[in-house]
DNA sequence: TAATTGACGGGCA
DNA sequence: GTGCCCGCCAATT
């Protein structure tokens, strides 16, 4: 198969950024769940590390478990902005989960 | 090569 | 609810 130009890590970094993509507005998802998603369980930290590298994602949807904002300082506080300004409602310091988080549905066809 | 660093997660006191 | 420890993965130093 040709994709040999494409590393291990690259490939699962590819699967990271489009789970990332795929939090619709007005939801949002965790670290470790977007690393499920992504098929990399474990790999939380290497999601923070897309987050940083790659522009153009909906960054401000993604948080920490229970929906904690992980972001320090300015930073967490425009996440929160932004997250308010799709409509997402939070429980104290931290986002509704039990109404905003987004369920990923695996690619098996049986659904 | 080894140690340190992060927007992490989960268990336990 | 909070703080500490350990496991996790890759990039930097």
């Amino acid at each position: 198969m040709g994709r040999s130009l494409q590393s291990e890590f690259e490939r699962k970094r590819v699967r990271i950024v489009r789970s990332i993509g795929a939090v619709p507005r007005g939801r949002v998802s965790s670290y470790g769940a977007i690393a499920r998603a992504a098929g990399c369980p474990g790999a939380a930290r290497q999601v923070v590390r897309v987050l940083q590298q790659v522009g153009g994602l909906p960054w401000h949807r993604i948080v920490g478990a229970g929906g904690a904002i992980k972001l320090p300082g300015e930073n967490g506080a425009e996440q929160r902005f932004r997250l308010r300004m799709e409509g997402v409602t939070f429980r104290g310091a931290r986002v509704d989960m039990a109404r905003h988080e987004h369920k990923f549905r695996e690619t098996r066809k049986t659904g």
